[in-house]
DNA sequence: TCATTAAATTGTT
DNA sequence: AACAATTTAATGA
């Protein structure tokens, strides 16, 4: 992995030493997964700590019955999967590609190591938890008080957190119905509160992409 | 490069 | 949930 790639404008990068982000691209192992590609399998015994390089993927479940839970999207800059690392148990959770993307898959040995020895990749993990916490309570909040619509516009701002996903464009390419496997709506739904929030100017759709407008604007919606 | 076709996504009932 | 309309991507002249 060569010097100065999207890799190095990751956070946790940029604390380490020298040595320790040589050691990183070294071991470190980039792969292209293509649109509906599995990154990883529910049931799985995890091996890597996983980043977006580029692309958006989902973490995901399927119930017996057929029918699809989406947990997290993960836009590039994302990292996901400490839980497993920090863990000995088996990967919870399907990870898919929704587009074409890019994933960094670092080896749990590495892993370990920047644990034992960076302060700072302590410190960025234990920030990212403390961020992951926090929008699941927030999400089972809105789940119960908020309207439709502002679910949506929670749901789309909480992609774009600053903190987990730093750098990223403001134009997420994603179909309507994953917007709503994301939200826990119908398709149609999901359709009319985007349009709705597009209405207010917060947003703008077009073919298989939204364009966030106003970030401040979607947080606050419907509160 | 342009026209045709297929596939994916969105709109409507 | 089913169907129609629209947009994009792929194919081949």
């Amino acid at each position: 992995m060569p010097e100065n790639s999207l890799l190095d404008k990751n956070a946790w990068m940029l604390g380490l030493t020298p040595e320790q982000r040589d050691r990183v691209r070294r071991d470190i192992v980039i792969k292209l997964v293509r649109q509906g590609e599995y990154v990883c399998r529910k049931g799985e015994a995890p091996a890597f700590w996983h980043g977006v390089i580029s692309g958006l993927l989902k973490i995901t479940n399927v119930s017996m019955s057929g029918k699809e839970v989406t947990f997290l999207g993960v836009p590039p800059g994302g990292w996901f999967g400490e839980g497993s690392m920090l863990k000995e148990h088996p990967r919870p959770y399907d990870v898919v590609a929704l587009r074409d993307s890019e994933v960094a898959y670092l080896p749990r040995a590495t892993f370990t190591w920047l644990l034992d020895n960076s302060i700072s990749f302590n410190r960025f993990l234990v920030n990212q938890l403390n961020e992951r916490l926090g929008q699941f309570i927030a999400a089972i909040e809105y789940e119960r008080l908020l309207d439709t619509d502002a679910k949506v516009a929670k749901t789309l701002a909480w992609m774009f957190n600053p903190y987990l996903y730093p750098g990223q464009s403001s134009i997420l390419a994603i179909s309507q119905e994953e917007v709503g496997h994301l939200c826990g709506l119908s398709r149609q739904r999901a359709n009319m509160a985007l349009k709705a929030l597009e209405q207010v100017n917060l947003i703008r759709v077009s073919y298989g992409e939204i364009e966030i407008l106003d970030l401040p604007g979607l947080k606050n919606f419907g509160l």
